[in-house]
DNA sequence: CCTTGGTCGTTGCGTACGCAAATACCTCGG
DNA sequence: CCGAGGTATTTGCGTACGCAACGACCAAGG
């Protein structure tokens, strides 16, 4: 039972100052998940998912992309992604449009309202990401975080989906 | 239309810089997650949630919590950890107690086969955290990265909750 | 041409969750 | 003691999601 001390080795409990970089991680994420959202749904009635799929629709070529690209930048399953559009698509935000060149494959376009409706969102969604995250920390820390990230996830800052999302969707 | 630059200005799209510290944290978090959630549940059949909860009152006195207070520690709704601690007494991990100083409340404790369950989940846990996380880090960017949450969200690294959680159970 | 193996999108089913209402109970002021 | 207002937990209902299975389709090798 002899509190060894040992660097970071695998059964030991975590220490104070791991315990802060992780769970305030955690903490720290659901936080302004919680708040972004709740903020997303009073002002325009978007959830937070559904304001991301707008998002990387309107920021494609033609504003529309292929399903299964969309599912891969959402991180969202195929199912959930289908489903996702069948809510946009009854509410107008978004149109299905067949793939010419894959029978099988389909793609969600961005209408106007969608297009308008994500300007009002995004607005709000940008002053409260800086309000709540980026503001807190200088462009200098901002660098270090990006860097941070990259770390745990190679491919994770840039527009892209972590490891997919081929090149003409996105 | 005139796109005018403003430096950090609310509606200016995120620049690259903001971009891989914001985006980087919902991908990073997401990826930690998902593979932690995968690897507790393959081989200890517990999700993560479960594992928080069961975690939380092993730490407690006597091993038990009561329910709001372990609703808050666990960022989940009340009727959430409701069901969260049905499916775990059915599963036979942990019991529930009636609190005789408040007829109103119930503690939910951990069995002998949850702290059993929980002590293997735990090592598993624990080397993911730091496989994944930690290990990326030096003590240094640690506290550097406890001191970021900090920042965004005050009461984020230690034990208790958010801003919860008296101190009887915690 | 036909077959085999893979991919895309959808659907059936089950799970986990939140909100709001209901119930039981506390607490405090009169 | 009584009642008003608040709190702890549970329950009904609706939503969002993942997995597995399906049908439609592509692509490459015979």
């Amino acid at each position: 039972m002899s509190t060894i001390e040992q660097t970071s080795t695998s059964s030991a409990p975590l220490d104070e100052r791991e315990l802060r970089a992780w769970r305030g991680l955690l903490r720290a994420h659901a936080s302004m998940c919680k708040a972004l959202d709740a903020e997303l749904e009073a002002e325009h009635g978007l959830p937070l998912t559904t304001y991301e799929v707008l998002m990387y629709m309107h920021d494609a070529p033609s504003r529309k992309m292929r399903m299964c690209d969309l599912a891969d930048c959402i991180l969202l399953s195929r199912s959930g992604l289908t489903r996702l559009i069948d809510r946009l698509q009854r509410d107008g935000l978004v149109a299905r449009q067949s793939c010419s060149s894959d029978a099988r494959g389909a793609y969600a376009v961005l209408t106007d309202a969608g297009v308008e409706t994500l300007a009002a969102a995004r607005a709000t969604h940008l002053a409260g990401v800086r309000r709540l995250f980026l503001s807190r920390f200088t462009p200098q820390e901002q660098e270090l975080l990006g860097d941070a990230w990259e770390r745990v996830l190679p491919g994770a800052g840039a527009p892209g989906a972590p490891g997919a999302c081929a090149e003409p969707a996105c």
